[in-house]
DNA sequence: ATTCATTTGTCCGTATGTATA
DNA sequence: CTATACATACGGACAAATGAA
């Protein structure tokens, strides 16, 4: 599974379009880690935050956040929040 | 989003019912407040209390009170209850 | 001033049921 | 039949406010 191309930080999410929802979003938060909206050491927005923003299901949002895991993007921390690592 | 009707303040929880568990709650806790049970001015049973009467999980208790609150029938304040409201 | 228990608030992880494509 | 997505629910952990010792 490859991140897809095209979406940057201000991309919306299309219900839609060829890609599935969870990997859109994943796409718009490693654009907004890029751009340095999410900086390193700090964490993203908490699910319920990323819930309203996109208006999507917290499920959804844990399967983004899981898959920036695995590409070593984040790291999600119980009880506190989903940080950004710093790039290898 | 209404309080489902039907509710007494000797319900129990159905799992199985069509209303959602946190919306059962509610709607027994507003039972409560209605009935004199839980009385104007004081604290309903705390977080714990209600997790260990009913035996939901923590959340599902946040959410029923979150939803009274947001009706005008509670008020929660930090490190001390949920206070019931007077009516207007 | 510190410690401790209690309580609410807020996180993430996971699982289940339902609906849809 | 599988993948996606949503709502619900449980669990565990961390944080902060309060009040009492």
């Amino acid at each position: 599974m490859d991140l897809p191309s095209g979406y940057t930080a201000d991309s919306e999410i299309d219900d839609e379009g060829m890609d599935p929802v969870w990997l859109q979003l994943a796409a718009i938060l490693v654009a907004r880690i890029e751009a340095g909206r999410y900086p390193t050491g700090r964490a993203i927005p908490s699910l319920n935050q990323l819930r309203q923003e996109f208006g999507v299901a917290r499920g959804t949002i844990v399967k983004a956040t899981n898959y920036l895991a695995e590409l070593g993007r984040v790291r999600a921390v119980h009880g506190r929040g989903v940080f950004v690592l710093p790039q290898d």
